[in-house]
DNA sequence: GTAGATGTTTTGAGTAATCAAAATAGTATG
DNA sequence: CATACTATTTTGATTACTCAAAACATCTAC
């Protein structure tokens, strides 16, 4: 069995991958994301690999191998069903589940992960708007958009909210940001770095493009 | 932060002290319970000690101190709640909760746990019939008695099944001495060593005296 | 094409938990 | 009371994870 701290490295290598381009992981960036000195990253990245969940390549950087891929995929689903089951049943907010999830994730079986999928009625996003990979491993690649995409006039659906800083959560659920809400780009200005969105009920919000990017919308054509 | 490890040592001896009658509680017993060699829990006892779980008399055993019992009853509600979590809401089987409580105990927030009592609505008890002590660390202590401590004839009410094998459990629930049940005992021969009891719908079963020590009743005047 | 700067690996050390096996203390037995 | 048995403690090692700091490699600039 995977220990927690194996689990935890091999998902976050697997989100790493998801938003670098490059085929290669750094080191660096692995440290830093797991927030250890780079020196316990390669000790670590060494028995991942015996293990054969990673490819290393000493001073190149490491990639999932195929059974690191699927064992992140299973961390990912438990991670974010937890987080849904948390939320939809026992009324937590959205800005304080990744944490609790963070841990439940390595010790919830299997017959109470099925349960509270069952449950929730087999979701198919978390709290945050991030896709729930199957049981199989598969994952819905959705196509998303950065706000900061958009020009002003486009109408678009908060997909997801990219960032867990329970901070920055509550601030977008007091602005009405939530993943599902209809807005529309009333202006957008790469030079001023900020962009202002109408909401429902007419109300704005103006975001600069540092929190912007943070907000992944699913384009819409009005009418 | 107390770890796993420490929450289960004191957790294990708080339900050690209970069972016997001695004001120290022997190495050796706690070794066993802990499933570690004896050498394991001398180390372990010693920490424990430093940190003011236990008190430790060398060669005479352990007590647990003042913040040793707070710790522990603290522990067994999360274990128990989360037990009565698992069966009353995600459906899970009554044999099979210990373990996953096991590991839950540790990793679950007061808020999470907060949370659960209340869609519980206040447990008293958790499914095998143990108490759950309350959030202040005050515990029920009920008036219950081994099942073979009753005589020919008496009516009772099962109150406690204190084994946590699957086995046994699933065998204790397919003849219907969950419990909460009320029976009779039909017949009870010490010298054979063994007991009938009555159910509902007048079926019977018979329990050598092994079996139905782990059987608790609540006597139950009739009429 | 040598000199830095940057990123990575190595080395040495520490914490928490465990086991195997030797040493020791305490108790019971002839 | 000496011997033997039992329970407990000590000692020496191991696994998993981590950090600090030194050593090393690679790429960049001049
Ligand atoms: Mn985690
Ligand atoms: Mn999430
Ligand atoms: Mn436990
Ligand atoms: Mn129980």
């Amino acid at each position: 069995m995977p220990t927690s701290t194996v689990e935890n490295y091999v998902k976050q290598i697997y989100l790493q991958q998801q938003s670098r381009a490059a085929d290669l992981l750094p080191m660096g960036q692995l440290a830093a994301a797991m927030n250890v000195v780079p020196g316990t990253a390669t000790a670590m990245v060494k028995t991942l690999a015996e293990s054969g969940l990673v490819e290393y390549e000493p001073r190149g950087g490491i990639r999932l191998t195929e059974g690191g891929a699927r064992l992140a995929l299973h961390v990912l689903r438990r991670h974010r069903i937890i987080e849904a089951f948390l939320v939809d049943v026992l009324g937590l907010d959205w800005s304080q589940v990744h944490e609790e999830a963070e841990l439940l994730e390595h010790v919830v079986s299997d017959k109470v992960l099925d349960r509270m999928d069952a449950l929730l009625n087999h979701p198919q996003y978390d709290p945050h708007g991030d896709p729930i990979p199957t049981s199989q491993g598969d994952i819905a690649e959705q196509a998303i958009l950065p706000l900061m995409s958009c020009k002003s006039g486009d109408q678009a659906i908060v997909a997801r909210v990219s960032d867990q800083d329970p901070e920055f959560l509550q601030y977008i659920e007091r602005h009405g940001l939530v993943p599902g809400t209809q807005i529309n780009v009333s202006s957008l200005n790469t030079l001023a770095d900020s962009v202002e969105v109408r909401l429902p009920k007419d109300k704005t919000v103006v975001l600069g493009s540092n929190a912007a990017a943070k907000i992944l919308v699913r384009p819409h054509i009005a009418g």
